[in-house]
RNA sequence: GCCCUCGUAGCCCAACCGGCAGAGGCAGGCGCCUUAAAAGCGCCGCAGUGCGGGUUCGAGUCCCGCCGGGGGCGCCA
């Protein structure tokens, strides 16, 4: 092993200890075990099947462990220090594991398409692929400083043509399949679970035997009647990938449409800050909601957090409740529709139903009366001659409103009268129906019976429209506010052979549901939240579908032999976008500037025919909600993974604790919580239709998952509130001041704009990349959020230095321990530590472990010489946070090869017991005294040797005492009388 | 408005099933080494756990109500 011969550390100008651990001996150190391991592939992990095949190599292993961060998306701003602190604790995690004779699966790929890689590169002026590329290669260096024992075979980037061959793959797969309610499936909680993906063949084939039957047609025809296109539009109706003409969101500033979990709660775009206007767009879907319930019913399955279930359950939104039907009366029986369908969680305040309202787009709305009726109020028409006008100018008025200003809840409430009159099933009384902006068309049934006794919604309607109010729940004693929603006996709910009246909410919306089915008048129903997934984007840089339409518009999935469908070169990849607020603008992909790309001939199979490609792009969801399968055998050619190396890595094992079968799915996933209905619901939906369709053994992607915190940073503002560089700012006093003027502290994110960002590479240059990876790990627990402080990475630095010099001699590089036995205490401090040491790896409480560590090794610096026998354990127990120093270290005292598969060390039992144990006598909860006992003392005696001490007498001072509490050997509490 | 989280020493954080509030680090103080210095060495810990109640022999830990920080949802019938 080569010395320093040239450069010399700051603290040591005379060259006296050349062999000091500074940032410089460390970034020699790091650059030689990284090469080391990259040339011998320490972290490859061999595949039991495959492509890599190598059954052999994993009998010789343990059993397996894949772990995985989420994967970086390669940006042009550049790492910071907060990014990396997934990756440490992983790569600590995996390290570990490995030395426990884990195969432990553990990469890192790039998420590389999307808008902000295509808006970097429109600013710079360079083609996306050319940035994306340069910003990935960028991160790959400096993340393979930090020494992460990463297997880089399988690393991969979504826009590799490679791997988005496989996106487009599965897009085909969601396109040729559909969603069978009634379908049986294996696995799961329950025995005879229903419902699950099947290949649209088989829908075909049912059809076609008569062995199932469309659902009811407009025109009252069946299948058997249907021509050709008719029944592929049909089909086409039942796909998992479904092409859709209802509003979706849409971006005139981006450019683009978005999906829901793209827009904030205050209508605008998450990317850029855009306004969103609702609009009906001809769009890609994916019917995720036909999942729902399970993506509900298996987070129970799972461990993650339990503020990311919640998070899904609520964006999921199951509510249980009714639909009840509503028989439209008088001058609107000309209409198309004769009844309007509600939805409502609350059936037992049928009773209390005063009028109808409907959503502005609902379809009910086309056949209003030609003239209002008598004594319709003024206030109801909205100045209108006649309720088709009246409903037409608020369409309009509603349609010019983004979801933003539909949804402010502070709002006064709006709506007309529409002319209609309904009839409650359950009192006989004809309701007016209104409609009104405060109702969803796109939830439940975009109809609600309005209870203004029981929802302050409603409540506020009816008081601004003079309409009246019927109590069906009484409130209780002293109520003084307006809609009562809480608990409490039903009143005035008695009808035709029906009554309510004191029952508990429950019961009366059980029985009223159970009379509604009797009278067909309704039915139980499930409605969800969630809405079918906006899967396309007008935009260049991402995956192209695996979509052609033929002359009758029907679109076509492109066959496995011709994937992938590549990206094509276009002159100008810029999205055509518009003035933020132009609602009538029409979206413009870039990829339909390419006529000669989008006009094509092929053969499906009918012989060579023109085809029209598909021009959006997939949103750069895509890529992330299937790359952990990649990351399984990255080189199969034939299939996206081989299905036993599925089944190795990722599925499902026995029992959970909680005796529920197990889902599979990798065994830690480690990321931000900003992920947690996005990317999470995407790729749990994803993998699910893999499962149905036989293609995976796993039932979820992710078994465990960690959310880390961020690394946060101070800020700092001068006089004009104008931010200055943060690592210029120097404290004095009790404040802050930047070239001599005071400045403000300020907390938040790092980035550019607060001028507080600090980099991996700063650290790189300043400690090295182990001290770098240890202050990050030492500075909280891996899920909190933490302020970083450049100052106080010199501690983790100490920490190495002092190690460094129990086992190196400064001057000269050569071991300094010996090898004579370490004396008692020392051995017992070491097994104590491995003992904790592990166990804190094992729970990821890096910190924790780092404080043992530091502790046995300020223990050694005592000595006058450190005993090889708790040297050698201590730098295994270090290695895997601080691998570079480690391997040196273990390298410097004798050993040949790499430590990443040397056993962790195991603490000796009989050195975990101790003697004698220090215990606390208590009066009255209040420690008076202690008393070295044997660790094995029985109860009794304890109690006589406690009562006796000296601090008890003193603080009963002669009273008697009630009862005496022991636990042996470590605490005794005398209570006085 | 509702839901989820977190409040321990100047700062970051430990404290297992309720059982001595302190493991580790930063900063600070004292001393050592040094001509001088430090990213060197050694030593130094009275904060009763945000506030107020409660349960218990005993509460940082469990329960209730507030206060403060962070996050999520948002007219979803």
């Amino acid at each position: 092993m080569d010395g320093p011969s040239t450069s010399t550390s700051p603290g040591d100008p005379a060259g006296e200890t050349p062999f000091r651990y500074d940032a410089a001996l460390a970034a020699r150190i790091e650059a030689r075990w990284q090469d080391r391991w990259e040339a011998e592939q320490t972290f490859a992990a061999p595949n039991p099947a495959g492509p890599w095949a190598d059954p052999e190599a994993v009998a010789a292993r343990g059993e397996k462990l894949f772990v995985m961060d989420m994967f970086p998306y390669p940006s042009g701003a550049g790492l910071h220090v907060g990014h990396p602190l997934g990756y440490i604790a992983t790569d600590v995690h995996a390290r570990y594991q490995r030395m426990r004779g884990r195969n432990v699966l553990h990469t890192l790929g790039y998420d590389a398409f999307g808008l902000p890689a295509e808006q970097y590169a429109v600013q710079t002026g360079q083609h996306p692929r050319t940035t994306t590329e340069a910003n990935t290669a960028a991160m790959r260096r400096q993340l393979r400083r930090l020494g992460l024992g990463h297997d880089a075979r399988r690393s991969i980037s979504t826009i590799d043509p490679e791997f988005y061959r496989w996106t487009q793959w599965i897009f085909t797969q969601l396109f040729d399949s559909w969603y069978d309610e009634g379908a049986l499936r294996a696995g799961g909680p329950d025995e005879a679970s229903l419902g699950r993906a099947r290949p649209i063949a088989e829908l075909v084939a049912e059809l076609d035997a008569g062995t199932r039957a469309l659902p009811p047609r407009p025109d009252g025809r069946t299948w058997a009647e249907l021509d050709a296109v008719e029944r592929r539009r049909a089909v086409d109706e039942h796909r998992l990938a479904y092409v859709s003409s209802a509003p979706v969101n849409w971006a005139p500033g981006l450019g683009t449409v978005l999906a829901n979990e793209e827009v904030t709660a205050d209508g605008r775009s998450e990317r850029g800050n855009f306004p969103v206007f609702k609009r009906p767009l001809r769009q890609w879907m994916m019917r995720i909601t036909a999942y729902a319930d399970r993506l509900v019913a298996d987070l129970d399955r799972l461990d993650w957090p339990e503020p990311v279930k919640t998070m899904q359950r609520h964006w999921i939104g199951r509510s249980q409740g009714a639909v009840v039907d509503f028989a439209l009366a008088g001058p609107a029986a000309a209409s198309s529709a004769e009844r309007l369908q509600v939805f409502t969680t609350r059936p037992d305040t049928l009773f209390g139903a005063t009028f109808l309202v409907v959503a502005p787009e609902h379809p009910a709305l086309d056949g209003v009366p030609a003239a209002w009726p008598d004594a319709v109020p003024p206030a109801w028409t909205g100045g209108a001659a006649a309720p088709a006008d009246a409903v037409a100018a608020y369409r309009a008025y509603a349609a010019a409103r983004t979801e933003a200003e539909r949804t402010d809840e502070g709002r006064e409430k709006t709506g007309v009268f529409t002319g209609l009159r309904a009839t409650n099933p359950a009192t006989g009384e004809a309701l007016p129906v209104f409609t009104a902006d405060y109702v969803l068309s796109g939830y439940g049934t975009g109809a609600i019976m309005a209870v203004p006794g029981q929802d302050q919604r409603d409540w506020d309607f009816a008081a601004r429209f003079g309409l009246p109010v019927v109590r069906t729940v009484a409130p209780p004693e002293g109520w003084e506010g307006e809609a009562w929603t809480g608990e409490g006996p039903a009143v005035n709910s008695s009808g035709d052979g029906i009554s309510l009246d004191g029952m508990g909410v429950d019961e009366a919306k059980a029985a009223m549901t159970a009379w509604l089915s009797q009278h067909g008048a309704g039915e139980a129903r499930t409605t969800y939240r969630l809405r079918d997934w906006l899967f396309s984007r007008q935009r260049y840089w991402g995956e192209p579908f695996p979509i052609v339409y033929d002359s009758d518009d029907l679109p076509h999935a492109v066959p496995d032999h011709l994937l992938p469908v590549e990206l094509p070169e276009v002159p100008d990849y810029s999205p055509r976008t518009f003035a933020p607020d132009d609602v009538t603008s029409e979206p413009e992909p870039p990829l339909a500037r390419l006529p000669e790309w989008v006009e094509v001939t092929l053969d499906l199979g009918d012989g060579p025919q023109r085809y029209r490609r598909e021009t959006n792009t997939m949103p750069n969801w895509a890529g992330s909600c299937w790359y952990e399968l990649r990351y399984l055998d990255p080189a199969n050619t034939t299939a996206l993974v081989d299905p036993e190396v599925e089944a190795y890595w990722m599925g499902p094992r026995g029992p959970r604790p909680d005796g529920q079968p197990d889902t599979g799915g990798v065994d830690l996933y480690v990321g931000g919580v900003e992920h947690a209905v996005l990317h999470l619901l995407y790729a749990r939906f994803w993998h699910k239709v893999l499962h149905d369709l036989g293609h995976v053994s796993s039932e979820e992607p992710f078994r465990r998952l960690v959310n880390q915190g961020y690394v946060q940073a101070h800020a700092y503002t001068d006089a004009r509130g104008q931010y200055v560089a943060a690592e210029q700012v120097v404290a004095v006093g009790d404040g802050f001041t930047h070239e001599g003027e005071p400045v403000t502290q300020e907390y938040g994110k790092m980035g550019k704009s607060l001028k507080n960002v600090v980099t991996p590479d700063d650290m790189y240059a300043a400690f090295g990349a182990d001290v770098f990876r240890l202050y990050e790990m030492g500075m909280g627990p891996l899920d909190a959020s933490r302020p970083w402080e450049t100052r106080a990475v010199v501690g983790s630095q100490r920490f190495v230095q002092r190690l460094w010099r129990n086992v190196v001699d400064e001057t000269t590089g050569a071991p300094v321990v010996v090898d004579q036995p370490a004396d008692p205490a020392t051995r017992v401090l070491l097994h104590r530590t491995i003992a904790a040491v592990g166990a804190d790896y094992e729970q990821l409480r890096f910190n924790t472990a780092i404080a043992r560590l530091t502790e046995l090794n300020n223990g050694l610096t005592r000595l006058t010489a450190v005993p090889r026998e708790v040297a050698e354990p201590l730098v295994l127990m270090l290695a895997p946070l601080a691998p570079h120093v480690a391997e040196e270290l273990w390298s410097r005292l004798g050993h040949e090869g790499s430590l990443a598969h040397e056993p962790f060390p195991v603490a000796d039992p009989a050195l975990l017991v101790e003697e004698t144990v220090t215990c606390v006598v208590q009066v009255a909860g209040k420690v008076r005294d202690r008393l070295e006992v044997p660790a094995d003392i029985a109860e009794g005696e304890l109690r006589e040797r406690a009562l006796a001490t000296a601090g008890v007498q003193r603080a009963l001072d002669g009273r008697g005492v009630r009862t005496v509490v022991v636990r042996a050997p470590r605490l005794v509490n005398v209570v006085p009388a």
